[in-house]
Parts: C-alpha cells; structure tokens; sequence
DNA sequence: ACGAAACCATTGGATGTCCTAGTATATTGC
DNA sequence: GCAATATACTAGGACATCCAATGGTTTCGT
C-alpha cells in the first residue's frame, strides 16, 4: 500500500491536536487512531491467511463459533449477540456459508421463529484447518509481547465492559 | 444491536482456545479478537458523530489531514500514504467530499502526474467543526482512564512500528 | 380465548471499503 | 531518445454493514 513513513503518523496528529489547544483530548485521539491503525493491520494479516480456505474474518467467526457450540448449532440469533454483530449479518454470513457447503439451515424444534445454524462435516474439518492456520500465522506471532498482550486483554475488558458489551467481572 | 450479554464472550472463547490445547497462543488470540471488537465499537461511536455533518471517518481523516498541511492540500498520493489506505480509497474519498464541495482538485504546479487536493473554505470549516464535535463525544470521554491511554499509545505504537507502519523512534 | 405487542429471520436497497486490472500521462534513469 | 518507473483515474467485482419494511410466530395481558 505505502512504504513504511520516516515518522509515525499518529504521534504527528497528536502533535497538531496539542499545537491547536485540544490538548487536553490528545492523548485520547491518538490511543484511538493507533486501535482503528492496528485493527486495519491485523485484519489484513487475518484474511490474508483464510484467503487460502476461502472465508473471510466474520464468516470464519461464526464458523469457529459453532465448532464450540454443544452440538455444532447455534440459533442465529444467538450467534448475533455472541458475535455482536447485526441479524443481518448473520443472514449474510450464513448465506455464503451455506453456499460453500459448510454449515446448514434448519428449523428450530420447538419454536416456529427461530432457525438454527448447524455445522457439516465439512465445516467442522475447515473450522479446524483455519483456526490451526491462524494459529500458526496470526496468534502465535501478534507483534505483541506476552506482557503487553496481558494489558491490553485488561484494559480492552474494562473498556467493553463500559461500552455495554456484558455485565460480569 | 444486541442486549448486554452476562459473559464476556472473548473470554469465553479464550477458555475454549485453552481447552482444545491451544493455550499458547488463548492470549494473543483474546488480545486480537478484543481490538477488533473495540474498534467496532469506537468506529460506531465516532461515525455517529460524524453523521450529522455527512461525513464518514474515512472523508474526516482526510479532511482532518488537509486542514493541518502547509496550505490545505496535498498530493492524492502522500495522502494515501499518511493515511495508511489504498490510493482508489483516496479517489473515492476525494470524489464524494468534491461533490459536497469541501475539497477541490488542481493539477500540481510542477509535476504534471500528480493532483492536488486542496481544502475549500467550507471545508475548512466543516474540518474545524466535526473535530470539535469529536473531541466533546468520543475524545474527551475515550472510555480509557488516562493510564491505560498512555499504555496502549505505547503499545501500539510498538506494534505498528514492528509491522513497519515508520521506522523512526 | 383473543388481540396486541414483541420477537425472529429475511428481503431489498443504499453505503462504503478494498482489490485487481487496465489506461493515460508524465517523470526519471540510462 | 528510450525504457522503466510513478501517479491518478476508470471500471468492475467481492464484501460487510446498516436501515426500513415484510411475513410469520410466539408471548402476554385482559
């Protein structure tokens, strides 16, 4: 995309927010900027390696999510609020999903509404070998050390915590 | 979108990750997958922010990073470049702000390849307003205490200098 | 039991991003 | 001058997301 700049972008932004009297959200806004930075990049390394196995990152979620679910199904709706991301884009997911043979749709037993998501073979084995790939490539490698690792699982909990996403400790 | 679960889901699956024997790499994965939920959460927040000035985050960087260059413009191709995205991005961004009038194209005085986008004074203003209405709703109350801010400043800063984001200190 | 309200999944439409490829033009290096 | 390089645009496709609206189902209050 770009070579590698001589300076860091985001700590020159934080610079122009203090040399324009923000500088009491500076620090803030260059946290944030470096999170919307980061995700870009480690999205990128994501889907670079299930480019090979033909998912993207948020069907290999729901994929992944069902290898882990009781029975390999999951009602949509469940997997909306697990994934916390719109029925829609479950919709979506499952859709592509179906198409390529790895998961199937099928009614709920005992209520009309809901249907559920369930696993075939076929999506279980290549749950496996994708989640066995990004292992190797993505995790076992993050660009992080195991300390910073520790920080950022606390602080990033207690900021989705704030946000809403759940309620426990 | 969805109600506040009662669990953690990262958690959850970070549990998960440990019980298939994963454990070397649960952490990392936790890390990862938390940025990526953090910045769907910060994105949400700051493009309702933006919406009632009819920009997406994508057209308010790049409003943002003309309104601090030397004259309000710059080639479409630094811009690509400080901005971390694709060049059709940039195209795309200059294409919709020119439409709403905030920026204009020139031709370079110099090198007859490049373009230069150049701020309007409406966009000037627009930049100047939609960076206040940022800084009351998302910076000033980031949801980070000022600690945490400070530690994952340096800890993505570490991190997109080893993915060779820049390459200074 | 019945009707209103809530819930679930889907559809269609709109946005927006990224990528690939190809084209036109201009610059730079040899 | 000529070849290699660089810049920006266009066109087309693949995705993901959100929104509004629809049809079907269940739940709840009366």
């Amino acid at each position: 995309m770009g070579s590698p700049l001589s300076r860091d972008p985001i700590a020159d932004a934080r610079r122009n927010w203090e040399e324009r009297g923000w500088a009491d959200v500076a620090a803030p806004m260059a946290a944030i900027t470096a999170i919307m930075r980061t995700q870009q990049i480690l999205l990128a390394r994501i889907e670079l390696t299930l480019k090979p196995f033909g998912l993207t990152f948020a069907r290999y979620e729901l994929l992944a999510l069902l290898s882990f679910a009781r029975n390999g199904s999951l009602p949509m709706k469940k997997a909306s609020t697990l994934l916390q991301v719109h029925p829609t884009s479950i919709t979506n997911a499952v859709d592509r999903l179906q198409d390529a043979g790895l998961v199937r749709r099928s009614p709920h037993p005992t209520d009309g509404r809901t249907t559920l998501v369930e696993l075939t073979d076929e999506g279980r084995t290549l749950a496996k070998r994708s989640t066995a790939a990004l292992n190797a490539a993505v995790f076992s490698d993050p660009g992080f050390g195991p300390d910073d690792v520790d920080q950022l699982i606390r602080i990033l909990r207690d900021f989705r915590r704030n946000a809403g996403d759940f309620t426990d400790s």
